[in-house]
DNA sequence: TCAAAAGTGTTTGCCGTACACCCATGG
DNA sequence: CCATGGGTGTACGGCAAACACTTTTGA
């Protein structure tokens, strides 16, 4: 079944990689296609953009009805134009990624038929992914591994209270590398912006461990001189 | 005289932003429009891709046939898609950035019609531009501000063969702030990137300073580490 | 000889890093 | 009582920042 592009002039797409992080793992929202070309393959959450919506707008509208996700806070990433990175015709697709909290509820249940189901994949042993997908993801991981070093963009990913050993692992998933944990904690909590709650971890067989917040007011505070620069982007 | 864009079904272009250093002063190169919409404006070197070549290829072309500089080594900063961006209607723009050495003998002759001129201006009291430029640009300064910190772009902006105040002067101005001068000439040549000549400045009319070159090379070898994260965008 | 910029060291505080043991809890 | 992770402090080295005077040169 071959399903024609709209037109082939200069047109162009939205591609989302959406980071998650779950039992451990950093992970990848992808989904099934239900289209050609790559129809059954697993592809980013992407679709054409509409003449009438800039492409912010376009990017949350795509990433809605292929995931069930709304109002996700994504940012640009980058364009990808090559000539034939999409075998029907020329596609310039234009990047978004995010980084999410995964909560159980969240059902991830396309809208649209262009999408058999999406769902999260661990950024560890991704399949071959359909178009120039992989690269597309692989930009975005390089990129929020940088990240890490000068935004706290590891509280999207975490519940809203969690441990410091949790905060801890998922810093080393994304570096892949270990950490000291003394010094770990030491800078974290010297930064001043995690708020130590009075309640702990419950369920587990051994030690339980004190809960934090992130506490974002305090932390556009502390950094308000660098977020001058860092704000874009 | 109204020139209709060939196609309003999601066209896309291409916008510059060159980055140049003389007399002391952050430059960027403009143009003069000689179109509609905008005609006789400022604006930053763009136009529209062709439907067959990447829009890096493209984005090589487009500068190459505004300005008349050929190779540069431009790359991709952020892309603007708000649907109003463009008063004829709907036209994404891809904008890319690039720090180069202004050298008196490069003649700024654009070969199209579509520009009269093609100029360098300071940054500071930049006019109002065309289109969404002026956005554009500043998104391109920040950028470049940041990038300042842990990348050695400062070289590609100076002659090959630099005083260490013609460096100290460059940072200062791209972070508009004053270093000092001990620490400044410490810390670079403690990097050992900076490659010591026998020559000296001549035609100044006080004590001629020691020129200096920057050794890719070396600066590759000190930093590949870092560099193995840092070498995209 | 004067004006203008070149060139040069030391001290201090902070931050990152290395490193190992006892504690609390549930099963 | 045992297994499992929770939680804690110190010492060292390197880097950034503050700070002022002498030297060289051409006009």
């Amino acid at each position: 079944m071959e399903t024609a592009l709209p037109k082939f002039d200069s047109v162009f797409s939205i591609d989302c990689v959406i980071f998650g992080f779950e039992a451990g793992e950093l992970k990848i929202l992808l989904i099934e296609r239900n289209e050609e070309p790559f129809k059954d393959w697993f592809a980013l959450p992407g679709y054409i953009v509409e003449q009438d919506e800039s492409i912010d707008d376009g990017a949350k509208r795509i990433l809605y009805e292929l995931t069930g996700l709304r109002n996700m806070p994504i940012k640009q990433l980058h364009t990808f134009g090559d000539v034939n990175r999409h075998p029907q015709g020329r596609v310039v697709t234009i990047a978004y990624f995010a980084l999410i909290r995964i909560s159980g509820q969240k059902d991830l249940t396309p809208i649209t038929q262009y999408a058999k189901k999406a769902f999260w994949h661990p950024v560890k042993d991704l399949p071959k992914l359909a178009f120039d997908h992989t690269t597309i993801f692989e930009t975005a991981f390089r990129r929020i591994r940088r990240r890490l070093n000068y935004q706290p963009i590891a509280f999207d990913l975490l519940p809203e209270k969690f441990t410091l050993t949790q905060l801890q692992s998922l810093y080393e998933v994304i570096q892949d590398k270990k950490l000291d944990k003394r010094n770990f904690r030491k800078k974290m909590l010297s930064y001043g912006f995690l708020k130590e709650l009075s309640e702990k971890q419950k369920g587990v067989s051994y030690r339980a461990a004190k809960l934090y917040k992130f506490d974002r007011r305090k932390y556009n505070k502390i950094f308000q001189n660098e977020l001058n620069i860092q704000t874009t982007e």
